[in-house]
DNA sequence: GTGAAAGCGCTAACAG
DNA sequence: CTGTTAGCGCTTTCAC
């Protein structure tokens, strides 16, 4: 019942224990003859190789891994109102392309992946877990408490992905949030000739759209358009109903209707689409919306929405490529801090398209 | 530089290494004072169990792992012609499907996920690489040599998720094609009021389009419309281009053309709909087309494409239980073989909508 | 509640 | 090309 081992392999076909590794290991090292009587004597009894032992005794896994927030998509934030239109079956969350992206690359270079979404913490927690079993791996940005990263980035390669840089010695890939919403908003006022912009930000800590916020300034002020300190309003959540809510405000708002809606995300812009629709405000016509983030969903809604797109699954990719080689050698060589542009998706609740 | 272990902890706190090790595993059965020496004695060292060596010792790993096909996507197999329309970042695949059911429900259970796609064979095969790992996977049909399976469980449970039943004795989830593309059929025939249909299934071996002919079968003989002994068509592959060659031959058929068009999968329907634009043939005025699968690209399209929805995400969460079951002690009661329920997407494609 | 000792199954020098 | 010999870092009885 227990499984066989290397020595019950060894035994069948007569060799050491040792040429038994060797034959997994590295074949050719091994004379054809007694290579095959090995493979043979494997097959028979149903060897399969622990990875754990191998694991033990090497000091590498062959595994990388990627720990992701429970909460990392915003297209699951939408909670309740599960339009059966918009299934999640077509909704690709940022993590499902990231652990795409991962997995690819991880492939070319020979390791599988570990995923894991956050858990609960204690001594147990998702970290320790995952951190155990691989080689290096990848976070995305508030899975993990800073303390824990800090402790384990000792020990092996981690690289942090999207989100503000939190610990300065670790790698770190992000996306360029202040360029990308600074040529939405340059977009908006060269190519459309909207001069009254509102940005929509958020309440809750989000350094992505504070960043996406500072592009927005940065448009108007080389536009000549007044700079606004603030967002001109923050959202207490970045999701659509918040987005609805936000919406409705903006619009109830004494003075002039602002000529067009940048939200800090697209979960926003979705559900500001739908209070305008619900208003009688046409869009782009009325006024134009525009999100962040490109999500599938963006594409499904009418107007379709005009939108900057992240890479996420280069992302995954280039995190890969960065834990492979600060596990072949690299070891210390500085921090890597990587930003990888995002490209403006132009639709029509911006008048494109 | 190498990483702490049981021994340092334990030395730092003055415990032994059984002490540390069911701080670990057990909290409560070490006197809190205890424990909290030693978590802090870990905190200061940076201490993180190796996965490898509990692995090893307990012989459980708290894994599970998926194998899925690099061609497993039928997404993924229109190849050259990326409408940038469509880029890949909406196109939610199988296997990312499959990947989330697992996940959830792994997490549910308190185990990670290892994902690997096939590489190639040899010792070091993606299986043996996966099953050395896990507690238990599951694998998408025709990723893994029947052989290799045959083998591997014999050691630990492995459950076949789609496709027809490889292996007698091991767990299998399928979904409902038979059922599936019955009702469709049945819905073009007594809803829309159609009588001539034409199947196009595949020249390839698969079980899943034989499934599905016979669900139109079955159709056809319930409304007493003559029942064809093979499909109309059978195309070289399930792919979009194949799908427009299909379509186009159909059409130049000599006699009455058909009213329907239905389709082994979304990816030829899709290219079927490309081909019936570009020769005039409106659809679903002129002829009706289905799939089968449920793809988002198939939302996406003009018509959207009426099809059958495979539960992909449950199919990875049912995977998952079954999996912990076999773990949690019924290990040898018989294999279970659960056939998933399919819905039917009814969209503009063939009328509705 | 805690310690001592014996492996878990493999790799990695080092010999031969 | 093949065998010998130590561990890898932890869990697990079994004592105390």
């Amino acid at each position: 019942m227990s499984a066989p081992t290397v020595y019950d392999v060894a035994e069948r076909s007569g060799v050491s224990i040792a040429t038994v590794s060797r034959v997994y290991r590295n074949p050719d090292s091994v004379r054809a003859q007694t290579r095959d009587r090995v493979l043979e004597a494997a097959r028979a009894l149903g060897y399969v190789p622990s990875g754990n032992a191998r694991g033990l005794a090497s000091r590498r896994t062959g595994v990388l891994g990627l720990c992701f927030p429970d909460y990392a998509d915003p297209a699951a934030e939408s909670g309740g109102e599960s339009d059966d239109e918009y299934d999640d079956s077509a909704v690709m969350l940022y993590s499902d392309q990231i652990i795409r992206g991962m997995e690819r690359a991880a492939r070319r270079h020979g390791y599988a992946l570990l995923i894991a979404a956050s858990l609960e913490g204690g001594p147990e927690s998702l970290v320790a877990k995952v951190a155990g079993r691989v080689d290096g791996f990848a976070v995305l940005a508030r899975t993990v408490p800073t303390e824990d990263l800090e402790l384990i980035s000792r020990r092996l390669p981690v690289v942090m992905l999207a989100g503000p840089r939190e610990i300065d010695h670790l790698d770190h890939i992000e996306v360029a949030n202040t360029d990308g919403e600074r040529e939405l908003a340059r977009h908006l006022i060269r190519d459309h000739g909207l001069t009254r912009l509102a940005f929509v930000g958020s309440e809750e800590h989000s350094p992505d759209a504070e960043a996406r916020f500072r592009g927005f300034r940065e448009a108007c002020a080389e536009a000549g358009l007044p700079v606004p300190d603030a967002p001109d309003l923050r959202a207490p959540m970045m999701t659509q109903p918040e987005g609805e809510r936000a919406a409705d405000a903006l619009l109830d708002r004494a003075g002039e209707r602002p000529q067009a809606l940048l939200f800090a995300n697209d979960q926003m812009a979705v559900g500001a689409l739908r209070a305008l629709e619900r208003r009688g405000v046409r869009v782009p016509q009325d006024i134009a919306v525009t999100g962040f983030d490109g999500i599938p969903l963006g594409r499904l809604v009418r107007p379709a929405l005009t939108t900057v797109r992240q890479p996420m699954r280069r992302l995954g990719e280039e995190a890969v490529d960065l834990l492979v080689r600060r596990l072949t050698g690299d070891r210390d060589s500085p921090p890597v801090s990587m930003v990888l542009p995002v490209s403006l998706a132009r639709r029509a609740s911006c008048g494109c398209g």
